[in-house]
DNA sequence: AAACCGGGGTG
DNA sequence: CACCCAGGTTT
């Protein structure tokens, strides 16, 4: 991993705020990409939206990427180009919170925090046999107060390197590897046989179901496509003219769709095909989606407010949601790279 | 406190 | 399928 053992503050930030959620298997290409792109941080600061939104394409939890670009705009124009060296400085960018921040802090300043990650929760609530939830605000309290304590101050980076690689490989989530741990003694866990019920989670996510008709509306090699402005998933990136309905089947709604909605007129175009459906699934929602090919004859009218035509050289420069991508290379033979 | 935010790997 | 991932922000 390139950014074991980095000292420079911008790799580090960079390298965390991808690695959110994210594995580090995953966030790998991103992460080269990025550092290719992008060497510092004023690098960053003064590429367009659009751009390091495309470097991002495919990683999830876009949130990060319009963070990212937001707090290196601020640290350029606030602090001299130079990434803040305290906690408190750090901790108040806009997407870093209470691991991330500890994590640059020790990493980049030798300041002695304590990471809370998910490997830390598990680790702790093993070997201690804490069975306070970890997403309830107590757990978050108690488990980070515990580390805290543990942490040593003298080699604060080693020291949360060390512990996450611990949880990272011995005690993981499954099959934890019991018979080599060095805590096999002490561990609570494990000596209570509760391996399997920690660390405790409460709650329970809910996933709902959405259907997505999108049109691919093409003329002169040109498509329609318009950027998600809504508080919603997928915010900043783009996508086709879009018809969400409550279930599969929308009957003759498409038609009316394009006529209310894209304001095209009667008899003004053909649906040419209509796919199967495809189906994406989300941490806490699952995607259901119909693609629509229309036809558009020498009368037809396209608007309008909001939407687009673009190249297909044009388009392969924006960030699209991975199940668009997918259908675009798959079924319209159009490639991202 | 609870809801929301992607995509992928693993067993 | 369920669970998890070097979490954070908004409501």
């Amino acid at each position: 991993m390139p950014w074991k053992g980095e000292k420079d503050a911008y790799r580090i930030w960079l390298s965390e705020i991808i690695l959110q959620q994210t594995r580090v298997g995953q966030g790998l290409d991103y992460y080269n990409r990025f550092i290719t792109h992008y060497p510092s941080i004023a690098d960053l600061a003064a590429a367009p939206d659009d751009a390091v939104m495309k470097l991002w394409e495919g990683l999830g939890y876009y949130s990060r990427c319009r963070n990212l670009m937001a707090t290196a705009r601020y640290i350029v124009a606030h602090h001299n180009g130079q990434f803040p060296d305290n906690y408190e400085d750090i901790i108040s960018l806009k997407g870093v919170g209470p691991y991330t921040a500890a994590a640059i802090a020790s990493f980049g300043f030798n300041r002695p925090h304590a990471v809370v990650d998910g490997n830390v929760y598990r680790v702790l609530s093993r070997v201690f046999g804490i069975d306070t939830p970890t997403d309830s605000t107590e757990g978050k309290k108690q488990f980070a107060e515990l580390a805290q304590q543990l942490l040593d101050p003298k080699i604060p980076g080693e020291y949360n390197q060390a512990i996450m690689d611990f949880g990272a490989t011995v005690c993981k989530p499954q099959s934890p590897l019991c018979g080599n741990c060095i805590f096999h003694d002490i561990c609570v866990a494990r000596k209570q046989n509760l391996i399997d019920q920690l660390p405790v989670k409460t709650k329970k996510l809910s996933i709902r179901a959405r259907y997505f008709n999108y049109f691919l509306i093409q003329k002169g090699g040109k498509m329609l496509i318009r950027q998600r402005r809504e508080k919603d998933i997928w915010q900043d990136l783009y996508e086709f003219p879009l018809l969400e309905s409550d279930a599969v089947a929308i009957g003759k709604k498409p038609a009316a769709f394009l006529e209310k909605e894209l304001g095209m007129r009667k008899n003004s175009f053909q649906i040419t095909q209509t796919s199967s459906c495809f189906i994406r699934q989300l941490t806490h929602q699952t995607i259901k989606a119909v693609f629509f090919h229309v036809q558009l004859d020498e009368t037809a009218t396209v608007p309008h407010l909001g939407f687009s035509w673009v190249s297909q050289d044009e388009l392969k420069k924006l960030a699209f949601p991975r199940l668009l991508r997918d259908y675009l290379e798959r079924e319209v033979g159009i490639k991202s790279k």
